[in-house]
Parts: structure tokens; C-alpha cells; sequence
DNA sequence: ATACCCTGTAATTATAATAGTTACAGGTGG
DNA sequence: CCACCTGTAACTATTATAATTACAGGGTAT
């Protein structure tokens, strides 16, 4: 199971994309989510590392850097988790079995394949749709 | 980062479908995999309760209860990855904030669809397929 | 029947990731 | 200057994973 930042790190930018223009501090935003504001700050430091929000150090906001609707949930994914390959593969696998010596390479290409897929899908869910989602009902 | 347990027993899959008509051991598979002969009967376990292979206890060797073709890596990632919700979400958003309240439902329907993109490229490669790759170099 | 190799599984351990928390240095602005 | 804030290091608790030890009991050749 893939960790919580991700789900933690979309719901702080829908908070901020939803209140443009209010000034939310990291105890506000750890309220909404339910959980320490430091938790909260570590995030936002991620995401403005990965260019998606700007902070000001000492005063409260954060601000997208750009629409929503140009933030998708695959830029969200990789500004939280470092972590290229989705999964896993053992190391060290038999060099002298013929299943062992390419099994790696094998494995590789075709989880990467399914990982393509999954992050195309993330890729066209953005910001401005998860606010249309929670805000619009239909 | 999903585990190695998906990896390996594919691993252990293309083992058994290489070899046919051989009884592989335990410790055969774990030297190929470089690993413990438990943790191979662990998920030797896991693929018997998912119906996908059959053993008998005291007996070596196991062999497959389908073609090759017919045992795709969402099979072999749903026997040994028992969440059914790739991404976790975080609990108890504050239900009084208009974000937190639907923040949830909202996720678990975008990684939702997400996870459907990634199983469905999961299920379009087999056993049969990583075999293939395994020895027919083209 | 017995000796040997095997499976199935419980129990234990080590390691690593995650999330929560405390603490504090330093910026911001009334 | 003072109250409030961010950024970040450090520590802790919890959990998942994988490796390992141990052993009860099945299978089979002799």
C-alpha cells in the first residue's frame, strides 16, 4: 500500500486552491486533515521543492504556483514520493539459473509497463477536478 | 514501494512453468530467488490458497492448475497483496471542513480509477508472456 | 518400519518506512 | 518588541517486510 502523503498532499492543495485568498496556517491545514501541523509542513516543503507551491518562511499561506487545472495527482505523487519504480524486485537473484540471470530485466519491463498506465490515469486527474468533486455534486 | 512479494513469486511462477515436469524443492526456488526456503513455501501458500497452483505436503514440487497463459500478474499480485486499495488515504479528515468532509469519498474514487488502469495492464501480461521474455530474445 | 527428505506453519528477530511529536532557530508584521 | 508563523532536526512509536529457527507431520524408497 502506497503511504498517506500522497491523499495528505492533495487535500492541502485542494484546501488552498479552494481559499485563494485566505492566508492558512499549518495548524489550520493539520486540523482539516487531522494531524500535526509539523507533518503538514513537511509536505509543503516537498511540494514546493517539486515547484508546486510557493511559502514565505515566517508567514502563513501558501500559494499554487499554477492553476489547478495544471496540477495533476502524478506531479502530487512525485513531489511526495521519491521512489521511482512501483515495485519492488528482489535483488540478487541467481546468476546461474537462465530463470534467476534475467528475471530482474523481465520484471522491470513489465511492471514499468503497468506503472505507465497508472500514472497516465494520475496524470489526467488533477487539482481542479478532485475541487470540482468535492464541491460541485452531480 | 510495493513489496517483493509480487516479483518473487512471479519469480517462483516462471520457475515452475520452465520446468514442467520437474519437482523443484523449496530450497531449488529459494537458491534461484537468493533467498529463504520459508519465505518461498510462505508464498507457495499464498498462490495454493489463491487456487493458482497445487502441492502436497511432505511431497516436492508444484505445478501449475492452468496454462501459463491463463495466470496473469493481477492474479499473482492479487494472491500475495491482500489490501485492495493501492493508495492509503488518510483517516478522520475533520468532518466540519467542506474539504475534509468529502475529501475521502473524493480519493478513494481518483485512485480508484487509477488502480483500475494499472490492474487492467497487470492482467493483460501472463505467465506465459514473462516466459516468453525469459527465453525467446527477439 | 525406518530413515531421509520434504512441506506447512508458528514464532522470533532485524531492518526499514511511516507518521506523530517535541524542540527550537529564525522570519514576519503589527 | 512581541505574538505568531515557518523550516527543520531529532526522537519515538508503530507497522510491514523479510529472514531465520524450529518443529510437527506427510511421502517414499529401501
Amino acid at each position: 500500500m502506497i503511504n498517506t502523503r500522497v491523499a495528505v498532499a492533495v487535500h492541502i492543495l485542494a484546501l488552498i486552491a479552494s481559499k485563494p485568498h485566505e492566508d492558512l496556517p499549518s495548524d489550520y491545514i493539520a486540523a482539516s486533515v487531522n494531524t500535526n501541523p509539523v507533518v503538514i509542513r513537511r509536505l509543503l516543503g516537498m511540494l514546493k521543492k517539486a515547484g508546486l507551491i510557493q511559502t514565505t518562511a515566517g508567514k502563513a499561506g501558501a500559494s499554487l504556483t499554477r492553476p489547478p487545472s495544471d496540477i495533476s495527482l502524478l506531479d502530487v505523487f512525485r513531489a511526495v514520493e521519491p521512489k521511482d519504480h512501483l515495485f519492488a524486485v528482489h535483488d540478487n537473484p541467481n546468476p546461474h539459473c537462465p530463470v534467476g540471470k534475467s528475471i530482474r530485466h523481465v520484471l522491470d519491463d513489465a511492471f514499468g509497463t503497468a506503472q505507465a498506465a497508472l500514472e497516465r490515469k494520475l496524470s489526467s486527474e488533477t487539482i481542479e477536478t478532485i475541487l470540482h468533486h468535492l464541491f460541485e455534486e452531480e
